[in-house]
DNA sequence: ATTTCTGCAAATGCTTTGCATTGCA
DNA sequence: TGCAATGCAAAGCATTTGCAGAAAT
């Protein structure tokens, strides 16, 4: 098991505290922030750290593979420390994304698909998202 | 065949020549236009047009159901007035929007696979989006 | 020592808002 | 006529940029 300073390490980008610290929020959260959400949770232990440096390390980070982004809705785009494939949930009401681990990626992601898709459009797939859209079982109880 | 004026007034919003004109572009265009691209295709037209009317208007056909927003990536949100589920493409490079007719979603937009990831996650899902990242054709030729 | 990153502030650019005017019903 | 939509300009936000100082290799 690497640490988080090997990983960034391998991918030959400057270890930065900075950028440990995001990705390790990345990593470790679930809940697929957004720049502004990671700037929140960073601040108690990094009250210097600029909101510009945020960006900047999401943008890094994506670039060099180690998370993923995802354009879900409202509130700006949302950051996954998780990079394997797999589909995501985004409820309307309050814009909480979450992960599907077992059911339907693989429908999506595989390469005879992949195949179709260029057949029929031209587009030479790198990578397919999923998305369901609804309303989440926390909504929903406050909804009565 | 319902005409334009007839469709909108199905929805109960007043008809404009505002509203026609931008569904119209919706409906027969494939390019799946962000507001910047429906207001250059209507400047030649409506020379008087403001884009804060196509924010508007794009809002509201989006809220009785006749276009649907698409989150690809750059470029702002997209508009499609085909609004069967379907999936789509994009192109990484050129930032083209395509549809899939045939192939995928009914994979991924039907009731078993809704109630399959309401018992993962507890989303009651409304609906799925299904995208194929890549390249384009187009793109592909001009990279030799 | 060199290169790259950070933090700040300013700038950008997309989207929304407020309001007087216009136009639809 | 009454209510809603338009057009304009201003305001609001999220994101990016430029640059001097700080930190990593």
């Amino acid at each position: 098991m690497q640490t988080i300073e090997e990983i960034l390490r391998t991918k030959k980008i400057k270890v930065t505290p900075q950028r440990m610290a995001v990705y390790t929020i990345l990593k470790e959260s679930k809940e697929h922030p957004n720049v502004e959400m990671i700037y929140q949770k960073l601040k108690p232990n990094y009250p210097a750290m600029s909101l510009a440096t945020v960006y900047k390390t999401v943008d890094v980070l994506k670039t060099v593979g180690l998370v993923q982004e995802l354009n879900v809705g409202e509130g700006g785009l949302r950051y996954d420390g998780w990079t394997d494939p797999h589909s995501h949930t985004y409820c309307e009401k309050c814009n909480k994304v979450g992960d599907i681990e077992n059911i339907p990626q693989d429908f999506v992601q595989n390469e005879k698909l992949f195949q179709k898709v260029k057949a029929e459009t031209g587009l030479e797939v790198s990578t397919a998202q999923l998305y369901f859209y609804g309303i989440c079982a926390d909504c929903r109880a406050q909804m009565n």
